[in-house]
DNA sequence: GCATTTCGTGCAATGAAGTTGCGAGCGCGC
DNA sequence: GCGCGCTCGCAACTTCATTGCACGAAATGC
C-alpha cells in the first residue's frame, strides 16, 4: 500500500505554522506522489475530480509552497514552470534534466563537480542553475514502450521548443 | 567611430547563401551592437524608427538567425527568450549570467569546470545549460549609478520572477 | 461554542509572450 | 525585366500566468 500522501502533506503544511487548507494539502500531496516535476496544468489534471479547486488557487498555492520551501520551481525551455516537492534528501542545490522529446523534467541528486566561470568585474553571484538536456528513458530511440500519447506536451510540438 | 554593424550584419547574412533582407540585416545589426542578450521586445524597441518591421517578422528573423547559427537563444527565468549574435570568439558551449534585479543576461566565455551528474538508467544527454544568477555591476548594492529606470523590466517586478 | 480577525478562494477580467494563416511583396536566379 | 518561391505585414489566436474583488473559511481570543 502506498504512502498516504495527503497525510504527509498535511503534516508538512502544519509545520509551517500557517493555515492548513484543503487546496494546499491536495496540491502538495499531488507533488509528493509525482516522480518528476509537474507543470501547473499537469497538477490541475491530477487533482481529485470535483475537488472544486480553481486554477488560480493552484497557482497561488504553488507560489506559497515555494516560499515555504515545501516545493521548488523549475524553469524549463518551454516557458512553463514546473514544481516538485522539496525533499530533504536532495541537496539544496542540484541539477535538472529536461527531455527534449517529452519535456519531462526531473531533479538530479546534485551538481556534478562544478565551479562557476569567472564573472565580469562588479558582478556577484549566489546561485547557479544547471540543466542537462537529452532524452529520457521513455524517449530513447528504439524504445518499444515509446508511447506517443505521453508526448502530447513534448517540446518538439511547442513553439520555440528546445531547438537552439 | 563605431563599427558599421549594418555592413557586418549584411556580410554575415550573405554568407548563408540565403536571402538578404532588410529585416534580417537590421535585427542582426541590433544584436551585434548590443552588449548583452536581448529580448524580443528590447530588439523591437531598438530598431530604427519607422523601419516598418513588424513584430512577427522580428520573431521569424530571430528564429531564422538561430537556425543559421548567427544568433543563439537563451531561456531566462522570466519566460522570455533572449538572443545574442553568435560570435566565433565564444565557445559553442558556454554559461550565462542572469541578474536577479534587472534581468539582464550576458554570455560568459565558457563553463567553469563542470562534469554532469550521473543520469538515471536509460537517460542520455547531449547538452547542458548553466546559468549563474546574482547581481550585475549596475545592480550591485551601494552602486550610486544604480538607475531605477534601467530596472523597468527587472525580474523582481515580473510575475514568478527569480525568487525560488 | 461564538464573535472577530485575517487570510485564502472562486470567478472573471486582464496581461505578456509568442504563434499561425494568408494574401501581398520582394529577392534573386534566369 | 520575368517569374518562382521565400519573406513580410496584418490580424487573429493560443497558452501560461497574474490581478481585483467579493465571499468564505481558518485560526485566535474569550
Ligand atoms: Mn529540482
Ligand atoms: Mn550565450
Ligand atoms: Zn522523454
Ligand atoms: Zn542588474
Amino acid at each position: 500500500m502506498p504512502t498516504n500522501y495527503r497525510a504527509t502533506a498535511e503534516q508538512l503544511i502544519r509545520g509551517t505554522a500557517q493555515r492548513v487548507t484543503n487546496a494546499r494539502i491536495e496540491v502538495l500531496a499531488t507533488l509528493l506522489k509525482a516522480d518528476g516535476a509537474m507543470s501547473h496544468g499537469e497538477i490541475e489534471a491530477k487533482l481529485p475530480r470535483n475537488s472544486g479547486i480553481d486554477r488560480v488557487t493552484v497557482y497561488r498555492v504553488l507560489d506559497w509552497l515555494t516560499t515555504q520551501n515545501l516545493a521548488h520551481k523549475i524553469s524549463g525551455d518551454d516557458r512553463v514552470w514546473r514544481f516538485n516537492a522539496a525533499t530533504t534528501a536532495q541537496s539544496h542545490q542540484h541539477a535538472h534534466f529536461q527531455c527534449k522529446c517529452c519535456a519531462r523534467v526531473i531533479c538530479l541528486d546534485d551538481f556534478g563537480t562544478t565551479t562557476a566561470p569567472p564573472l565580469p568585474a562588479g558582478y556577484t553571484s549566489d546561485e547557479m542553475d544547471v540543466t542537462i538536456k537529452g532524452l529520457c528513458a521513455d524517449c530513447a530511440p528504439g524504445n518499444p514502450a515509446h508511447d506517443a500519447s505521453k508526448h502530447r506536451h513534448g517540446l518538439a510540438r511547442r513553439a520555440g521548443g528546445l531547438r537552439r
